[in-house]
DNA sequence: GAATTTTACGAAAACGGTTTCGTGTTGATA
DNA sequence: TATCAACACGAAACCGTTTTCGTAAAATTC
């Protein structure tokens, strides 16, 4: 078992200086030609690597970023996480990810523990409870220490940082405008309690429906508990409001609205229209397949990177925030008609 | 921006030196009750939180753990991390995410930049352009530098290390011969290239064939690129191949497979039973929702963290290592018959 | 009251690097 | 030949901890 070799091993071997050693390993114009030949030589020969550590003790820089999310199996973070590994590892940065699991608690205690030294900056999208209990404290202590941060997705206005979003009141509010444009006039909307971006979708579907002219029937709207798939309250609202298209804040939500809707004879999308949030393989491969609003996370995450690698780097910038708002995109498949 | 503190300036602070404070946050035997209150009041209000670096630095000890997978978007490598990341976190440890993106050189890449001191350890899962050029020398040079070293799902024998899999060929041989005692005699297998797992799968699939004395018949096995969903290919098999059941290696081409047959105008399962590998939400949402082999990626994550965090911190155990098989479950749903 | 033991703390080394500054040798210049 | 700059290198500080060891002063013992 070769232990990894440091300078000070090399320094002993060649009978020279740590400091030698070092710069001769950074080509030094200090240290004569022989010099760096030989050291540079028994490196090479040992395969010596800097020890990471050390180095960010030194510079106080780790080069990792740190990522919270809620939750990982859900293809939407995962992509998301996709595009900030990308876009980090080019830049060199290493990303550690935490999951909060949808915990207030689990957030803290992450952040916590990854804002002692461990990271140069945080990435993350807040969990259910966080919005829930509308507390921000372990996110403002991180910030006023001065460490970078990015939110996406689910963010807060609480919070003075970047952001990067997309905006899903107009991203809603489009999708409805579509149905109603296709001839719907029954539109229903399953949508999910205390979550930033379920409640700015509920608005962009009034708004569509106002401005479309088509009185708004509260009972067209049906709250499930966050992504709990209550099976019976599903199939109850489908049995008792009669509708010609419904718009869903998910994709769970969407696809077994289909299943449903589809046992009970109805054809799709000829009787029934479905819109599903968040693309992903589930609506693709989905039968009949989803027509979605894509989301688009691995940009999402490849930029809320490149925001926060920009911060870091830029040491004493000026404290002015940005938030950056993304295109969606209806994709359209064969659960609407064209 | 009130900047973290550290012990040098609680010391001079409080006009004393660094080892005492250090020793009075831990309650040193040492320091008298008198200055151990007035330092450790003082940290307190500063709310001051050891530096995880230095510690790192000092200890030799990170208390990350990498992991490096081929993807991140894909249910089964998600939910193994969502296993490692939850065990890991009970025991104090973060998880550092790579990808390699199925690439060869980004695994390389990725190793040596976490081995130079980033992480106590490795969890890993090896790229199909890894498994296909059969170099394992990054690898080897990790653990022959004693960095411990757990390897999951698609594991090679050409290192020595613990790994944790589940038995694909046995878990196949028990798709296929479900199928057969189901009255199927006409079993195809769409399967891939250059992937230990498809290739264990594969065994299993013709090992029942043969035990169930039904004669093999290479027309019924589809073999195609890496994940790559040849649709024409797909339908060209299904055109002209006739079976009355099909084992897929993993989810996607099943799914296609579906939406051809049922195209086709069969009936699943009826005329056609479908079973794939790796169960996940394609599957379970799927229509007719899919039979599969269910890995337990979360249970095979956590197992994983655990044989590389004991080993992390059993510092000079003898050298001997454990492989660790899973057992699979199948799955049945919609698509087969019982 | 002298010798010894506690008590309570500080100095310094160590982890593995980087970097500033000082200095003994050279070789060139006047 | 005396002076001085250039060269090539080493000492030491520093990043933030932990930990061993040394030591004044106070307390105890005889």
């Amino acid at each position: 078992m070769r232990r990894k070799i440091t300078l000070k091993h090399i320094a002993r071997e060649l009978g020279v200086s740590i400091s030698t050693v070092s710069k001769a390993l950074k080509n030094s114009e200090e240290i004569s030609r022989d010099t760096k030949d030989r050291i540079q030589a028994f490196a090479k020969l040992y395969n010596y690597k800097p020890n990471n550590i050390a180095i960010s003790l030194k510079n106080k820089r780790t080069k990792n970023i740190g990522v919270i999310i809620p939750n990982i199996v859900h293809h939407f973070f995962t992509t998301v996480i996709r595009g900030v590994e990308k876009y980090a590892n080019e830049r060199g940065y290493n990303v550690i990810v935490c999951l909060s699991d949808e915990s207030f608690d689990k957030e803290v205690i992450n952040m916590e523990m990854l804002a002692n030294g461990s990271i140069d900056g945080f990435i993350m999208s807040l969990s259910t409870e966080t919005q829930a209990k509308n507390d921000y404290n372990h996110i403002k202590e991180v910030t006023s220490q001065g460490i970078p941060l990015v939110m996406f997705d689910r963010v807060t206005d609480e919070v003075e940082c970047d952001k990067v979003i997309i905006d899903d009141k107009v991203s809603a509010y489009k999708a409805v405008k579509k149905l109603i444009d296709s001839g719907r006039r029954n539109i229903a909307l399953i949508n999910t309690e205390n979550l930033s971006v379920s409640n700015a979708r509920t608005e962009g579907y009034y708004q569509a429906l106002q401005d479309g002219g088509i009185p708004i029937n509260k009972d067209l709207v049906l709250t499930l508990p966050f992504e709990s798939i209550d099976e019976a309250a599903i199939q109850h609202f489908f049995d008792t409001v009669s509708m010609d298209a419904v718009l869903c804040v998910n994709e769970i939500f969407a696809i077994y609205g289909m299943r449903v809707v589809q046992k009970k004879g109805l054809k799709i999308p000829e009787d029934v229209s479905f819109i599903g949030f968040t693309d992903g393989p589930l609506s693709k491969y989905a039968n009949p397949s989803l027509s979605a609003v894509a989301q688009h996370g691995e940009s999402m995450g490849a930029i809320a990177a490149q925001m926060l690698i920009d911060k870091v780097e830029n040491e004493e910038e000026e404290e002015v925030y940005r938030t950056e708002i993304l295109d969606s995109t209806l994709i359209e498949r064969e659960s609407t008609v064209n």
